[in-house]
DNA sequence: TTCCATTGATAAAACGTTTTAACGATTTTG
DNA sequence: CAAAATCGTTAAAACGTTTTATCAATGGAA
């Protein structure tokens, strides 16, 4: 049997009130002596507070929930253990919601996670498809008074009071910075190949690839941008049509679909970067060994999964006081696949941090 | 406030009890009439009983810890996906722990995951240098009466009825598989790039190598095996020896030392898999894409989480009887590093479960 | 001596459930 | 018609804590 409160209690003779209060450290009105007593008595008996009857009455269960599409994927891996590390350090646990993008699992696993009596959900909602389930989640969370904040996915709401803090990178920063490189390498016809319009990320990319154009007064040409699925497959078919209306450049929405497009070239033998310039977006960590290594957007991933812990602990403890959004600045990777020298990594990764307004 | 127990015995008329037995679904003796009236009045006021108040008293919270070293390593990261989804499938919550491979961290969550109640532990033990912590976690929760499964990483007990459960891969016959398909290609001299031989899995794969030159009555050459790491860099690094040793192919522990020999190669100007063939282990997502796809030995990672929790939830059901440990069969993926043409990998990828005896 | 503060400890209520034994009311049995 | 069995419901204890109001004892002041 674990051994309980009442155990200590009675071996030091004292009643569960005193042990439990100095336990707690709220033991000004204690005496030296009984502290000592309890203090030993709890170590040789190796006490540990049952943290189901802590919650039970303090309301509180030092526990996040943590709800992702894909565990999976790179990016919400990092993301992942960014924020485990961060809970860690911290004195809270994390309990991880893989939902497939299925935004019916967004409505199961809030609701779930709330009955659990977690103290606040870190949320990447799905995005299947036009569904939205969003609004629903929000409610719920909101007559729990449970604290949510948005990681890397976004969702615009009319009601500014209402708006959730989120942590994301500045995905339109992003779209701006990839471009304007590839314009700064000479390039004039730009290829880009968005991730899904479902997702606010990409469209934002996309803000930035156009404003990146205007202010080098090239003119948006629509037939050079293409709608994806972040899918290899997908780069790999796109990339065609843009490869035959002339681009000498391809911006690709990630990494997978630049991959994609990588094999569209060697299948017309176009070298990369002589005939083709690929950029992607994500960096990952096969990128900068691929035969030609591609040039992509770092987000920081793990520390916006840091970010996010620390945010939502933050509103947890001071409930009355929303935090801010935080948008985190994309780092440009230049490669080859750029046209740049493969020069020393690590010296480009100084990210610096953009605590910007909302949006 | 949320919505108690109480609060819909007040509306109902009824008492606490009723309302208990009736939405647990022990109502035999209770009235068709009661029935409705107390369901539907938990529908109208959206009723979901406190997980917390539910666990204290069954002791019982449907909740299990996962304690991996690293959830960004795309190896357990899809376990923990496996895992995750077929928790969700029965009703459990998932609690992440990330160790870092750092032993101390393993008993600090052990009893962290214990206080906070989970039912059962699916557990990657750390294995940083010599340190040894395992015995302690075991005690702990053995003194909590809490299961414990093992994934991927075993470990030799010599009572036989402590012997913990564990899940995994074969990695003795993946070490066999692998020699033996180079073998079959031809190659006498294979150079051997391990894992840390703290690992048992790692020890494993190459006793499998060792059989399977002995089987092929090729002399077992020990200069022609080197201790890695499991990084890319370490691969780099020991494979210009086993080149300037004559070998003319190089069996890696895994991809990301198999990518480290293919940058060996690159700059020697050595063609794969030509003049050197190349194999790894893990079958990451990449080795299929790469310049020259990597022939691989494939885990299966996603079934292996799902087989753990199916393991620890049956444990859990019936605390009599330990289950079996599981070893899945690797897959040999063979690719164009070995001089396979790549084929369609999706044919290979019909995975065979191997239900064995322990080890 | 009486009264009041101060000190150190505790009793008891509360958190939201499950579960068992018992209850009164009916119905059945002998 | 009394006794026994059945039926539907419930009171109360329990789970392991935290927290507040109260208590007894001590010491100092009037």
């Amino acid at each position: 049997m674990r051994v309980t409160i009442k155990d200590i209690a009675r071996k030091t003779g004292l009643s569960v009130s005193t042990v439990s209060l100095v336990m707690n450290h709220k033991s000004e009105r204690i005496s030296e002596k009984t502290i000592r007593n309890v203090l030993q008595a709890a170590q040789e008996m190796n006490y540990h507070p049952n943290r189901l009857a802590v919650g039970l009455i303090t309301k509180r269960t030092q526990t996040l929930g943590l709800i992702i599409p894909d565990i999976a994927n790179a990016f919400f891996a990092e993301i992942a253990k960014g924020a485990e590390t961060e809970c860690q350090k911290q004195g809270y646990s994390l309990i991880l919601c893989n939902t497939n993008d299925h935004p019916e699992k967004d409505v199961d696993y809030v609701d779930i996670l709330i009955n659990k009596g977690v103290d606040g959900i870190l949320f990447t909602m799905a995005v299947s498809s036009q569904v939205h389930k969003d609004l629903q989640c929000f409610e719920i969370a909101a007559q729990a008074e449970k604290p949510i904040v948005l990681v890397d996915r976004t969702v615009p709401v009319e009601n500014k009071d209402m708006e959730l803090p989120y942590v994301s990178a500045d995905n339109e920063l992003g779209g701006y910075m990839a471009t304007r490189h590839l314009l700064e390498m000479g390039h004039k016809k730009i290829g880009f190949i968005s991730g899904p319009m479902g997702e606010q990320s990409s469209q934002n990319r996309l803000f930035g690839y156009i404003r990146a154009l205007q202010e080098a007064d090239v003119t948006f040409d629509p037939t050079l941008t293409k709608v994806g699925d972040y899918h290899m497959e997908t780069g790999y078919r796109l990339s065609a049509d843009l490869i035959r209306r002339g681009a000498t450049a391809i911006f690709a929405g990630n990494d997978m679909m630049a991959y994609g497009v990588y094999k569209r070239a060697k299948e017309q033998h176009l070298s990369i970067p002589g005939d083709l310039a690929v950029l992607g977006f994500d960096d990952l960590e096969f990128s900068q060994m691929m035969e030609v290594p591609l040039s992509s957007m770092k987000q920081p991933t793990y520390e916006i999964g840091v970010c996010a812990v620390q945010k939502i602990i933050s509103w947890i403890e001071h409930p009355e006081q929303k935090p801010e959004s935080v948008c985190f600045k994309p780092v440009l990777m230049a490669r080859e696949s750029t046209g740049c020298v493969s020069s020393n990594d690590s010296q480009q990764e100084e990210r610096k941090r953009e605590n910007g307004e909302n949006s």
